[in-house]
DNA sequence: CTACACATAGTGTAAAAACATATATTTGTA
DNA sequence: TACAAATATATGTTTTTACACTATGTGTAG
């Protein structure tokens, strides 16, 4: 355990871009994988709950698919599916828009709202064990990976 | 395009260790989307490149389905599936191991050799897109990222 | 030697993702 | 107005993932 060379036994990478690439990933993966363990016990996706945390940012406004798509951290979602199940789990309401009849306003329902709520609170502790760095190391990596991508 | 609040529109987050998760999350997204536009053309998925690339540093000798899960960016891939597709391709060959006989016996063929080398060529192209940040930089954000999965 | 726990890989199945395409509505413009 | 282009969402289909389960081989304690 440590770094990205030791966990996926690669001795050396070919530069710093291709390891950073590679670490990015597997931290992802890493994240992902930690995650969903709690997204799990309430039967949600990573994508219905980051989709969920879209429309509890608009609250009490509603979301039209294609601004949560926008917000989505995964570009390639399938939004209108998405919303079917959290539909289905009534964690959301479907209707047309007045103003634009193609649109649709997506808003999420007391029942999300609940159910964020006490993943939330599992999240805080969970959170606990990515204390390994300081904030401030936090707040460079950040910045590091937004001057990557720009 | 800039900072991870501006991508998401996200104006405000919890506190610096859910930023970077996030951060990292969308970063890992941004690169899958960018790669997968040259894994496409040779018709392979991530993962499949993945395990190509294990089994080429491996070269010219055999690993086993656990040896590549155990090194896969992915730590949940289903690898005797992936396995198949090579296989299905001639990438790579399968055969049972003589000292254990659980175990099989996986190798890249000249083909899979060959395709790699075709796409590390792409890739060379493609890399210099990451360069906006210095190699020390990338090197930074590496180690920041190994610490915070300690 | 036998029985049993463990290791290793593969399979079945339901759900989800990827990707192309279709349908409906609005907008711009000739 | 009429009509092409753009926009917004939904659907069809194939592939991939997640996860539980199975089958087989190995090693070891008794």
């Amino acid at each position: 355990m440590g770094s990205i060379g030791e966990e996926i036994k690669q001795k050396e990478f070919k530069n710093e871009y291709s390891k950073l690439m590679i670490n990015v990933l597997y931290t992802a993966s890493w994240l992902n994988t930690l995650q969903n363990s709690i997204f799990k016990e309430h039967k949600l996706t990573p994508q219905q709950y980051n989709s969920l945390r879209i429309l509890r940012g608009q609250h009490p406004d509603a979301a039209s698919v294609n601004l949560l798509k926008d917000r989505m951290i995964d570009k390639m979602s399938n939004v209108s599916r998405i919303i079917d199940k959290l539909k289905a789990k009534d964690l959301v309401t479907r209707k047309p828009c007045k103003h634009d009849r193609r649109q649709v306003d997506v808003k999420i329902t007391d029942k999300g709202l609940e159910l964020l709520e006490a993943i939330d609170l599992q999240m805080v502790d969970w959170e606990k064990n990515l204390h390994t760095i300081s904030p401030k190391e936090a707040e460079a990596a950040s910045a590091l990976l937004d001057k990557w991508r720009s």
